[in-house]
DNA sequence: TTGACAGGTGTACGTCGTACACCTACCGTC
DNA sequence: GACGGTAGGTGTACGACGTACACCTGTCAA
């Protein structure tokens, strides 16, 4: 568990000198990710970090500007595991492609969806990605203009997810309620969301018991693509702009 | 600036005691909403919020549980705002209404963004806002089938808000760089991402310096929400359902 | 030989959330 | 009127956290 370096005055221990590794910003990023990956993103903490790696907090600043900035870099290491997609495909299989390689990436990584939802900077990485979708749509045949909306509409989904809205992670320290108090509170539950309950029972094909398990979230992200994509091709065969747009007063 | 209550030692001081309201938690978290629509969600604090409210920082956990507990609260208060919308509407204007009405709450508050998406807990409050727009569908001839996936597409756009995908909040303390920088960067990253440019050269109108400024949310958001809409529409009127879905290897 | 520098170290500060023990005014019950 | 419970306040203290700052040391070029 320990790790040797455990030193205390200046300087690395004349014993270790030969075999210490310096760290890099990689080294960094590499450990945070997979601290990440197997504690939660909640418990990275520079000082966890920095015992994980055998070195003292104050370290890792030699490497990375701040913990934004380690989160930053940690969301393109992931970000950087997308695979870029078959060259000679169409702008729709190409989009696909980058969406759903972003996707794997992201759900390589329970932490990231989180991470990158929280992150705004717009590091190379992020704008690759964003470029290479970008570029499928033009090379589709849509114009500048309504790529640029397309993208907007498309949204997080770029990066491969949805937001999480029927399935709340329940909390398993939470005392399970007795098989009384759980048909009370579901009988409940249907008088003042009877649409939901209806709604769930029919996602879970009756067995209600399973919704705790949550939704098929694959199936949601591809339904929802598809959706997009076949709307996307309509305004695009429409010769859609912004100017001839309702919403903009044009025509 | 300070309040009256300074008094060190136990209790409220007896000339206080006339006057002093107790708290309660719709205080609370009045208190926490508006701090955070003036200081901004990153400095609310439970000792700044105590201070706030003239109450040393352990009084807020009679009312609240502790953090995350304030954070449900105060999303709770601002979805709380939401018009519930006109009853006669079709499905496609109760939608409308009812998610262009939760769009205007949260854009009040600059923090609820982040706040939602962010939280997890499924709040009663949270629940009659999904409960009214599933209701919505139901009552607009959409199968319960349907209404489950069309839910989870529109996502969190069912509060009202898009991701932001362009516009990074730039740091207003970054330094400025000269105007010849500005233009080798500029000229840099056209060389690397030059859809993203055209993009953002259509966007602007070719005004590039507005760049900064951030696209037309408002536009955007209605954008994508009729896109939605209109599939929505059309897959109802195509009979769709789940098992006749070729993604779910149905018929 | 020297001296800059990259990469490590130790200490210290301010901030945070919150557990715990406490006190006190008020209320209904005897 | 005495009394006990409870709601709502208080003070202290603890263990995290991020990180500024001063420091040391081995390496390598001049």
């Amino acid at each position: 568990m320990y790790d040797v370096h455990l030193s205390t005055g200046y300087g690395a221990p004349v014993a270790d000198q030969a075999r210490r590794v310096p760290l890099n910003r990689d080294r960094v990023l590499a450990a945070a990710v997979g601290l990440a990956d197997a504690a939660g993103i909640e418990s990275l903490s520079m000082r966890r970090l920095a015992q994980e790696l055998g070195v003292v907090p104050m370290a890792l600043y030699k490497h990375v500007s701040d913990k934004d900035a380690l989160l930053d870099g940690m969301v393109d290491a992931v970000l950087g595991e997308i695979e870029p997609g078959a060259p000679g495909a169409d702008w729709r299989a190409a989009v696909q492609q980058r969406v759903l390689g972003a996707r794997r990436a992201v759900l390589r990584h329970p932490w990231a969806r989180r991470a990158i939802e929280s992150r705004t900077s717009r590091t190379p990485v992020v704008l690759d990605h964003m470029e290479a979708l970008a570029a499928a749509f033009r090379a589709g045949g849509f114009s500048a203009d309504l790529t640029h909306h397309v993208m907007h509409t498309l949204g997080n989904r770029i990066w491969g997810f949805s937001p999480e809205l029927f399935d709340a992670p329940h909390d398993p320290a939470a005392p399970a309620p007795g098989p009384a108090e759980q048909e009370a509170r579901a009988a409940e539950f249907g008088r003042r969301f009877p649409t939901i309950l209806e709604i769930a029972v029919a996602a879970t094909r009756g067995d209600l018991g399973a919704v705790g398990g949550g939704c098929d979230e694959q199936f949601e992200f591809e339904f929802a693509l598809d959706l997009l994509l076949d709307g996307f091709e309509r305004l695009r065969d429409q010769g859609w702009t912004s100017a001839g747009d309702p919403r903009r007063g044009g025509v």
